[in-house]
Parts: structure tokens; C-alpha cells; sequence
DNA sequence: TAAAGCACTTTGTTTTTCAAAGTTAAATAA
DNA sequence: TTATTTAACTTTGAAAAACAAAGTGCTTTA
């Protein structure tokens, strides 16, 4: 049996990527603007953990008009979601002392 | 619904802290020396980990002679015990989008 | 023309994490 | 008896991460 914590996953390490994923995995899609309300962040500090997310590919972006509105919303990739779930089964097995 | 990363414990974002917990939660008491093996950490990174620990009161020490040889024992406090079920539905919650 | 909203980027500070080395005390080996 | 080892730290300092605040560019609305 190897080192407990060595299954997790260090991006998940912070609370707001986690927080992110949570709402992206049950969301399907979110704006830049829903996170930043729903997780009170200022711009500069949900940009850059969104980036984070994006670099590893957990995420993916669209940018668009609606209306006339600018608007970035957010997507959880495939490899997001496997991350993701795979990171909460490890987390789980450590938990459960499995 | 408040903010759904508000209620995770600030202590409990450390993978190592989360660690330990997981280990003391089914353990019930874990020497210093096997959780560093456990963990595979350096002594003074473990140290100030369980200090902040018990600075939470979320672990108490003993410290005793095991035959010969100095022994220090960690065991989790009922606080802890509390405290990291509460984080785990926290982040239940979030999870799901409770 | 001015002000406001969106989605950043940049800057600089604060906080956290960590390894490495030093410390103290007891135990064992030479 | 002197030296070494083990346990469990503490201290120091460096690197990384997190964050707020301010600035930017673009568009829209007043």
C-alpha cells in the first residue's frame, strides 16, 4: 500500500478549483460572471484558477455574445471530469482507510 | 444558498493535514515515526503540520517510553473528529450541489 | 462624451509550504 | 567513556501559491 495522499490529484489541493468543479461538473456550462458571484472572488483570483484549470485541461472556454453582452462560459472536458472524479475516489479510498 | 466553498475548513486544504486525519480517524493512535513513514515526509515538514494541528485542538500527544525508546503518540480529539466530518459533508454537499 | 460592465493581466504583498540544518535528550555501540 | 544513533522537534530560509488592487481593452448604455 502506497503513501495515502499520493493519489491526489495537487490541482485539486485548492478549494476554489474545487469549488469550480463542483458547479462545472453538475452545471454543464457557467460564465465567468455566475462564478464570480456564486464563489465570491475578485476577477483577478477566479481568472487565474480558471486558468490553472484551462492549462491542464480541465476546462474549456467559449467566448460569445448574448445579446450584446460579452460573455466567457465555462466547460468541464472529459478529461476534467475524469480527473475530477478520479481525484474524489482517491480521496474517498483515504478517507475509508482503503 | 451561501457560498458553496464557505463552509470547507481552512485546515483541512492541506492534503498532508488531510492525510493525517484520514489516517487518525480509523486509527485511533499513530506514532510520529509511522505516520512520517505513512506520509513520506521530511520531520520538520510532519512537525509543523501536527502543530497546526493541535493548535486546532484537533489532536492531542503522548508522549511515553516504548521500552526504552521515546514515543510520541498522536490520537484525534473529539473536536477533530467533528470538525473533519463536518468538512467531508461540506464537501459532500458541494459535490453534489446540495 | 462619459460612465459602466466584462474579462482579463499585471504587480506586489502576504501566506503557505517545504527542505535542510540545527537542537536536545536518551540509548546503544565501540 | 566517548561516539554514534534515534526520536522528535525547532529554526531558518527559500520557493510556491494565493490574493487584492489596480490597470487594460473593448463594448455598450446613459
Amino acid at each position: 500500500m502506497g503513501n495515502p495522499i499520493g493519489a491526489l490529484n495537487k490541482i485539486f489541493d485548492s478549494r476554489i478549483r474545487l469549488g469550480v468543479m463542483s458547479i462545472l461538473i453538475v452545471n454543464k456550462s457557467v460564465s465567468f460572471n455566475e462564478l464570480k458571484q456564486l464563489l465570491e472572488l475578485t476577477d483577478g483570483n477566479l481568472a487565474s484558477h480558471l486558468n490553472t484549470l484551462e492549462q491542464a485541461e480541465y476546462l474549456k472556454v467559449q467566448k460569445a455574445f448574448i445579446g450584446k453582452k460579452t460573455n466567457t462560459t465555462y466547460y468541464i472536458t472529459e478529461l476534467g471530469k475524469q480527473s475530477f472524479k478520479a481525484h474524489l475516489d482517491a480521496l474517498e479510498k483515504m478517507i475509508k482507510g482503503i
